[in-house]
RNA sequence: GUGGCCUUAGCUCAACUGGCAGAGCAUCGGAUUGUGGCUCCGAAGGUUGUGGGUUCGAGCCCCAUAGGCCACCCCA
């Protein structure tokens, strides 16, 4: 074992699983296009402040979670990693003065993020995720469309049996009083409360409602609901977000115990999970809408909606639905081999003319016996090889397709042409 | 941050009661001169995660530590 390992809770992304990253990537990237996202970039460090004030001081992720970086001595600020994206998008929306554009500003953000929590599978401390925000419209009808393109994201990913869980949380005007509520509730049976609840009475009386203690479970299934006393406006909005998601057929279904480990999250509030799988805390994604942070990073009031994606659960997930799916990186179109082990001159000329066609082509550049050049070649799923002999005196060369275990000779002047053709026709699934 | 399980070759795993560390796959090479996937032969690959301790002797027992995993906390 080497002494020098990744960090704990990180780990390197192999050819074949970077793959799987950049497949997500593309299928995010090309979804935001079609709703109307623009990309945006923010750094993956922020100041303290932005974090903790976005996110909330009494988070998780603020009080134990964040990667703070050691202050330099001439410095003033400290920095912490980003734990998610919404806080530096919204501080870059409030900095750059994006209220006065058209307003919804519509993003989406693909990177890394960075908490420091005890590893697990599916739990990194550098994570990736797919991040989509649109700020400046109040809704419904952007809350049921996010929520939409979300599970379009896991469709088209490959992933079709995934539920979108929904609630609302509620706003200022009526949560304060829902929570003074659900307190006396649990306070009047604090006897029954195991000593981590009633630890949490005291400091998020909410995240009471999705308790995993069994012992919890008659009490929660009793305790006074959101739903039940959401003011008229929430309970509006709610309705409303109900009526689009129902139009677009989208199927969710009402948690009436969900709530958000952030702070900034009023009205709706909806997760993504693996069908049957619930149970573990292993969402696959969420959001919600947050219509007071804008104002909390310095901006006007403003509201705001946004979701995030994790790219590594969602491989993981796509890997135990279905483990012959895993995509492999791309295999070259062909591979460049010799009857010479040693004209390496030869091989690397003639797959710089296919280079130089844009076709993707490998050069054997070892030492070794044709036999082995081609072995590798097949092994490594290259469409054709391409054989150089003595032939290329006359300026042909061989062409094999390896998948038919075909053979033809080929002048080099139609050589690009050969290949770019057969290669079209591969792609469309078609004999060749 | 709490509790538990685990760690032997690049990967997946063997190794009796404490007695000379092995296999499959992968890698590299060979199987009479310019033709692959299959097969056969061979090579290389290890301070048994790391550091201590017990013992004539430790992969195996004890302690510490690191990492992974599971359940929590929480979240993606």
């Amino acid at each position: 074992m080497p002494s020098a390992r990744a960090p704990r809770g990180t780990r390197d992304l192999l050819p074949d699983e970077r793959a799987a990253f950049a497949r997500l990537e593309s299928i995010a990237r090309d979804l935001a296009a079609r709703y109307g996202y623009r990309e945006i970039e923010t750094p993956i460090f922020e100041q303290a402040g932005v974090i903790e004030r976005g996110v909330g001081e009494a988070t998780d992720v603020v009080e134990k979670e964040l990667f703070r970086l050691a202050p330099r001595s001439d410095e003033r600020e400290t920095w912490v990693l980003r734990p998610e994206a919404t806080a530096g998008i919204v501080r870059a929306y409030v900095q750059h003065g994006l209220q006065t554009w058209p307003q919804p500003v519509k993003v989406s953000l693909v990177g890394p993020m960075f908490r420091y929590d005890r590893p697990q599978a599916g739990r990194y401390r550098q994570f990736w995720q797919w991040d989509v925000e649109a700020i400046g419209d109040p809704g419904p009808a952007v809350d049921a469309e996010q929520i939409d393109l979300g599970l379009r994201f896991y469709h088209e990913a490959g992933l079709a049996d995934v539920d979108v869980l929904l609630n609302s949380i509620g706003d200022g005007a009526c949560r304060p009083d829902y929570v003074a509520e659900l307190t006396g509730y649990f306070a009047r049976h604090e006897a029954r409360l195991p000593d981590l609840e009633a630890a949490r009475l005291q400091t998020n009386p909410l995240r009471l409602l999705d308790s995993k203690d069994p012992a919890m479970g008659a009490l929660i299934a009793a305790a006074p609901r959101i739903g039940d006393h959401l003011c008229g406006a929430c309970a509006a909005h709610f309705a409303a977000v109900r009526v689009h998601l129902d139009a677009l057929g989208v199927r969710y279904r009402v948690e009436p115990t969900l709530v958000r480990g952030l702070d900034y999250y009023t009205r709706t509030a909806f997760e993504y999970y693996r069908r049957g799988a619930e149970g573990q805390q292993q969402a696959l994604g969420g959001g919600g809408r947050y219509d007071g942070l804008v104002e909390v990073l310095g901006g006007r009031p403003t509201p705001g909606i946004g979701f995030a994606l994790g790219l590594d659960r969602t491989v993981l997930a796509l890997a135990e639905a279905d483990p012959s799916a895993v995509v492999a990186a791309p295999a070259p179109l062909a591979v460049v081999v010799g009857a010479d082990p040693a004209a390496t001159v030869d091989r690397l000329r003639v797959a710089g003319l296919l280079r130089a066609e844009r076709l993707a082509v490998r050069a054997e550049l070892g030492q070794r016996k044709l036999g082995r050049q081609l072995e590798a070649a097949s092994r490594e799923r290259a469409h054709f090889a391409v054989i150089l002999g003595d032939e290329l005196a006359d300026g042909q060369v061989r062409l094999k397709d390896l998948l038919a275990g075909t053979q033809r000779t080929v002048a080099l002047a139609d050589l690009a042409g050969e290949l770019r053709r057969a290669d079209s026709r591969h792609r469309h699934g078609e004999a060749v």
